[in-house]
DNA sequence: GTCTATATGGGGATAGAC
DNA sequence: GTCTATCCCCATATAGAC
């Protein structure tokens, strides 16, 4: 049904995001894909590669959803800004959005996902920072139609922030449901995203605060 | 100076926070530490010890101070609400605020910290879970207080969102410096600080959203 | 492309002298 | 408490038969 390249990925994906990517061996993947140990080796050269293959193979599809997302909101309000909840929802929801490659995996990408973001491993730092700057310029651009007083500083470090509650939820929120004794459900996709969306809507909307410039003071009257 | 026990601490806590925890080896750490190979065993057993040995150290101090500023603050508005970016501020400057212990060390800590929220390290796990219960009451109540209004599952949320947020600027706010290409300087704590603040405390204030119920909806008006 | 067998190295941990 | 020397295991990667 499926050949041994992708059973080796699918197998990978899963583990690493169960253990992280030291403490899965390769032993490890290539029994729960049910192929050869040496198979890793000859299709992807090394488990580094290994790692980064699956990612793009991911990335790519991530990025083309939002881009379809974008697209297709962009076409409905034509001209118009595009509300910022809707922005948010293109940049998120397809990184929730992984199931169903095979069953029972849950967001096995997400999590990992999650926790690669805060990962020392520096053949991945490329590729998530690649893949960031994919989307970010295009982003941007939507943001400051939809805001048009926002300061790019605090654009960028506002989207980091959303970025950073995001993979939290992704690779963390189990804690979350330990916290809460249950109330949360972080399996409930659509409430999920949905609070997660209402909150960074609102932060990113945050009025400027007490952020004084270090020198220059604005003299134009441009953000509120 | 330093006896060899915290050389180890603090050997251990700079590299765990540059290479993560399984990338590290005990030669390594002795090496940097100037203590022998087998000191590590004989202070602190295993090295997963060591790292549970550093958590405690740390949290113990993050904790306590949390605790102080909370107190402070409820000394300073006797009886009346504490305004949320207080609050806020209580619950993560501490997590910032690590240096000074070794020079040139930043904040090996924190970034360390929040590497390990996103970990599967199973022995960390419980030992973060049991901080953030330690404050999680606390805060909880504090909050409510300042914002009456909030649901409760919205309030677990949020928190979990702020420290999402948080923890991903701990660990991965160099991407940020790259995607900004320098506008944003991870590096001024103060100002890193205060947009932190300012996003969590308006995400927080957000408004309840599409949050409707799943099933049986409210019949008493409580949370409106 | 797939397998077995193995090379090669590094890891954590410990025994036992000082 | 500190050191040297070493045990023992498990990792990735590869060579070479099928």
């Amino acid at each position: 049904m499926t050949n041994t390249k992708d059973s080796i990925l699918n197998a990978a994906e899963q583990l690493f995001a169960e253990r992280g990517f030291d403490a899965t061996s390769m032993r490890a993947i290539t029994a729960a894909a049910g192929v050869n140990l040496a198979a890793v080796n000859y299709h992807f050269q090394s488990k580094e590669n290994l790692l980064q293959a699956l990612f793009t193979r991911r990335l790519d599809r991530l990025n083309q959803r939002r881009m379809e997302l974008l697209d297709r909101y962009e076409g409905e309000y034509k001209g118009k800004p595009i509300p910022l909840e809707k922005l948010i929802r293109a940049l998120i929801e397809p990184m929730f959005d992984h199931a169903g490659d095979h069953p029972r995996a849950g967001n096995a990408f997400g999590v990992l996902m999650g926790r690669m973001y805060s990962s020392p491993q520096s053949s991945l730092g490329d590729i998530l920072l690649a893949d960031i700057r994919n989307f970010a310029e295009r982003f941007k651009g939507a943001i400051q139609r939809t805001l048009p007083g926002i300061a790019v500083e605090d654009l960028y470090w506002r989207t980091f922030f959303a970025l950073g509650s995001t993979v939290h939820t992704l690779a963390s929120s189990h804690i979350l449901q330990k916290i809460s004794r249950g109330l949360c459900d972080p399996d409930d996709r659509q409430r999920t995203l949905e609070k997660l969306t209402a909150f960074i809507v609102a932060g990113i909307k945050a009025s400027a605060g007490t952020g004084k410039k270090k020198k220059n003071p604005p003299r134009s009257g441009k953000n509120k």
